[in-house]
DNA sequence: ATAGGGCTAGAC
DNA sequence: GTCTAGCCCTAT
């Protein structure tokens, strides 16, 4: 059972897709034995938390110790470290400090103590380790800060740099370069493993040719909500081409079971993420173009005194509350033109209630261009026209 | 998000 | 005028 716990950790983690998981929690919950056959496991923790920072535009800190774990654990792999990563730690280093450069002057907020901690502690460990992700662009940086720290010329042209752009394509980058690396997950590899082994199975022919009658109302009824057996279909096809036959197989069976799993283990993973406890230094910073948001940051130092910057949002529509409108009376919007349905829209909905019994909205997404101008009550409607109208 | 009652434009 | 597909509104 252990093997599978890690399995499906890993698996979840794997995943890019919404919703997250946090690889903290998770792996605090199910405590992986301390082994070598879990280095594959902690890479892919590690990457989720970095690919989680990502997301939330989070590049602080905290991100260095990630950086530095997984130099860590590629070593442990007796992988090379790859230049992704050592570019990707040197500008998160340069991202780190430059955020304690909002004042106007070196020695009026926390600079000093930034150089200090991040360049001569935790760089300085790295060194003393002889550490690959040491580079020359790296010492090079740090001379150029610790001139910033004496010459406020080179102090205000650093100052101005946007930095987190590079910061952030870097990361980006070494993402790219680990996800890849990292290949398909053990789940994925044994299920795929499995589907072969019994391909010859009747279950992959179980549904016979597209048999139906374009517009045949009567037949219409008999096929609702089939509940799920041997549901792959051509338009699965259409819509994920990169997958062949039996990988959609293996990604279906998949599925269900995922998501079962994934509702026991949300409420696992999502604890302890406010205040974020794995990262001390902590500090959001919404992406804003060109650091706009770091001359008036009054942060106290590396603690965890999160503040985060207000993305910019478009200003809302105005709502009509005026009490003089005549209310339900008069329509809001004009009604839309009347537009037929055509038989490859019908056909569309016949094979999504197919699929999906009476999702309307699942449907709807599973057809965006033939539904693009449908709705998901449209879908309904028509459904139930072609029922009737009970 | 979905179900179901009600309205209306357009075909006849 | 009737009929109804398509659209809208509202309750759940």
């Amino acid at each position: 059972m252990e093997v599978m716990d890690k399995w499906v950790a890993e698996f979840f983690l794997r995943r890019q897709l919404n919703p997250r998981v946090y690889a903290f929690p998770l792996l605090s919950a199910l405590k992986p034995v301390d082994s070598d056959d879990c280095v594959k496991l902690k890479l892919t923790a590690v990457l989720r938390d970095i690919s989680n920072s990502m997301i939330q535009g989070t590049v602080d800190e905290g991100m260095l110790d990630l950086l530095e774990i997984l130099e860590k654990l590629l070593l442990q792999e007796h992988s090379v470290i790859m230049g992704s990563l050592k570019s990707a730690y040197c500008w998160t280093a340069v991202e780190c400090t430059l955020r304690f450069m909002w004042p106007v002057n070196a020695s009026d907020g926390f600079f000093g103590d930034a150089l200090e901690r991040i360049w001569r502690n935790r760089i300085g460990t790295l060194k003393e380790k002889e550490s690959d992700l040491v580079t020359r662009e790296l010492l090079k940086w740090e001379s150029d800060l610790n001139k910033a720290f004496e010459e406020p010329e080179i102090y205000q042209k650093i100052r101005e740099t946007n930095i987190r752009y590079n910061a952030i394509s870097h990361l980006n980058q070494l993402l790219k370069e680990q996800w890849a690396l990292l290949g398909c997950s053990s789940l994925e590899s044994e299920a795929r493993k499995r589907f072969l082994k019994r391909k010859d199975s009747p279950y992959a022919s179980r549904r016979g040719g597209n048999r139906e009658k374009a517009n045949d109302v009567e037949e219409v009824g008999g096929v609702e909500n089939p509940d799920g057996v041997g549901k792959v279909n051509e338009h699965e096809q259409e819509h994920e081409p990169s997958l062949n036959k039996g990988e959609m197989l293996v990604a279906r069976e998949l599925k269900d079971f995922l998501l079962e799993i994934q509702r026991l283990i949300d409420p696992i993973t999502r604890q302890d993420q406010e205040p974020n406890n794995a990262m001390e230094h902590s500090v959001d910073v919404t992406p804003q173009p060109d650091g706009a948001n770091r001359t008036d940051a009054e942060d106290s130092e590396g603690t965890s005194s999160s503040r985060r910057v207000r993305p910019h949002l478009p200003t809302p529509e105005p709502l009509n509350v005026s009490p003089l409108k005549k209310g339900r009376l008069e329509r809001p919007r004009p009604r839309r033109p009347m537009k037929f349905w055509t038989s490859e829209e019908v056909a569309a909905l016949r094979e999504g209630v197919k699929e999906y019994g009476k999702s309307w909205k699942d449907i709807k997404n599973s057809y965006p261009v033939v539904f693009a101008d449908r709705s998901e009550v449209d879908l309904k409607d028509k459904w139930r026209n072609l029922l009737g109208r009970q």
